[in-house]
DNA sequence: CTGAAAGCGCTAACAC
DNA sequence: GTGTTAGCGCTTTCAG
């Protein structure tokens, strides 16, 4: 229905010469005598030919397609995260001439890897179960921003555990005891992560992360709302906060000004993400920053490696960096 | 090499029955006998089968899948415009059920439709060819963004020039004669029609659009910047400067506050997009909001029309909406 | 309602 | 180098 509808044999015929020749024509044209190359190559282009991709990949063909798999989780989609990923993603594969088939995954697992040569996973939450069922299809496949060693699988991730020891410890070093972490939906690794290097900086330096500071904000806005009313409501509060995204810090950021908290001399904050939302105007957030762009490069350059060079699986971390801006100041002993 | 090796033909044996039957199982379960459907229903559960898509493609069936080309052209894959447009048909497909194709597209035309039942152009800047041949091949399609007159093709676009007539009528309502605009690259469609209803807002209340008032930006910060250099370093500065997008209302603003032009005091600034980014803050855009939300998810239901109940081709024009916020004031006579 | 069989357009042995 | 031919896994007549 959607196909011009002219087919190998009409070039064959055009140029005449077989089907054969034609085919090897479209996958090594350097097979091919001079003369004939060029009968061929005058048709393909006089009947505006391209062969039906799904013909050829049923027959055994390439057919350049790389799927990336979103997880559907509440609003990843919206996230900064997921968006830059993609961004990533697309921008590296469009350097290769490679198509995206982008799935948004729920809980059904209805994924069809027969459309795609290989598989980008942006994170895995709730769906390791497809995960699994990929991998054992042996689809070619690599994850991105989780650490999977329970299975062969390329991975690419960051070092969340460093982030948040860093920013916590930068925290400390400004004079700051009674620290919060507003981390993200636990069952997210990252999340975990974030939370364990924050507590391991605390004890490290011989302070402790309290359970009444550690609040969980599952990354959503309302989420950190209820939990920064609760720690105002309480005549305890931190004098900064570390959290688990730069969502979640913007909106402590909106919750401070609205109270009338000033930011940073009442309340250090530091977010995670280097989102460039809040990287301008009067107060721009200290954050951690995680090179999701180069993150996305490195996944395609794996996924592609695996397929034509049948590379092993690789596992690849990278590093976050603190960005240093305004939010954080130095405890005033008062 | 990516595919569970499970086929029509192993579900068929384990079910004890014809190839046929479990094709019209997977088609239209309706058809079998209670019992044939139960028994195969509980080989392809318990095989994990899924089909191959491409074979079913080949054989004359259904994908499920849509295709999303985005033109090449210069950043725009980085423009509010584009990434909104991908959000929001991502979000309308995944209800359906029908996964994306994304296509990135420059110079070389080199999208092969054969991986989709469908495609949607988000907009068509230098790839008209590629469009003509897709509409050659009878590819079911749909435009967002453009009106495609002389073609029968289905598009949703938005009615620019109203936009850019409000948004300028609204300045001279406000007392401003100096009004400049700065104008998008007029190759695109939206470009031309913003220009246009700009100037006959002008014409229209006895006004001149002044060609010095008329600046090409391209859509870029960079050239935004130049030419509000140019303008002033000329002794004559607009009092109002309208916008083609809300990126280069928001390069405008940094602008006057580098060089300590009051906004709206001084200079009032309306934008194009409605772009959440400048929303907020201390000084918030007023700007023209284009439904882009809408546009992709009507763009996806026209498609579906036409490719499941054949549907003619479908034109649809959304409003604008002029969105009121702070910068734009009443003109001081002075 | 079900089975047999003929392709869909292409690639990949296998001969020549 | 090139042509012939046998499938790839599925849908779809066509009989029964």
């Amino acid at each position: 229905m959607s196909s011009s509808n002219i087919t190998i044999k009409d070039v064959a015929k055009k140029a005449g010469v077989s089907i054969a020749t034609v085919s090897r024509f479209l996958n090594n044209p350097g097979s091919l005598k001079e003369n004939n190359r060029k009968k061929v190559e005058k048709a393909v282009e006089g009947l505006d030919y391209k062969p039906l991709l799904y013909a050829r990949r049923l027959a055994g063909g390439r057919i350049n397609t790389f799927g990336l798999i979103i997880p559907g989780y509440e609003g990843i989609f919206y996230s900064y995260f997921a968006l830059e990923i993609l961004r990533g993603v697309a921008a590296s594969l469009d350097r290769e001439g490679t198509d995206l088939h982008l799935h948004i995954s729920w809980d059904k697992d209805n994924f069809n890897s027969s459309l795609v040569e290989g598989v980008i996973f942006a994170d895995v939450i709730e769906n390791d179960q497809q995960l699994k069922r990929l991998l054992k299809e042996k689809t070619p496949l690599v994850v991105i921003n989780k650490k999977i060693e329970n299975e062969d699988v390329s991975y690419v991730a960051i070092n969340n555990f460093k982030g948040g020891y860093d920013a916590t410890e930068f925290l400390i070093n400004h004079g700051h005891k009674k620290i919060a972490h507003f981390a993200g939906d636990l069952r997210v690794q990252c999340a975990q992560e974030r939370l364990d290097g924050a507590r391991a900086a605390m004890e490290k330096n011989g302070l402790k992360l309290l359970p009444e500071y550690t609040k969980i904000t599952n990354f959503s806005r309302k989420e950190t709302r209820e939990n920064m009313e609760v720690l105002f409501a309480s005549s305890n509060m931190p004098t900064a906060i570390f959290c688990c995204s730069d969502e979640v810090a913007s909106e402590v950021l909106s919750f401070a000004e609205e109270k009338d908290i000033a930011v940073p001399e009442s309340l250090s904050i530091i977010g995670f993400d280097d989102n460039p939302r809040l990287s301008y105007g009067s107060l721009m957030l200290t954050t951690v920053r995680q090179p999701l762009i180069e993150m996305s490069s490195v996944a395609v350059r794996i996924l592609k490696d695996t397929i034509d060079k049948k590379m092993p699986p690789q596992r690849v971390i990278l590093d976050t960096e603190l960005i240093i801006r305004d939010t954080v100041t130095f405890l005033k002993y008062s």
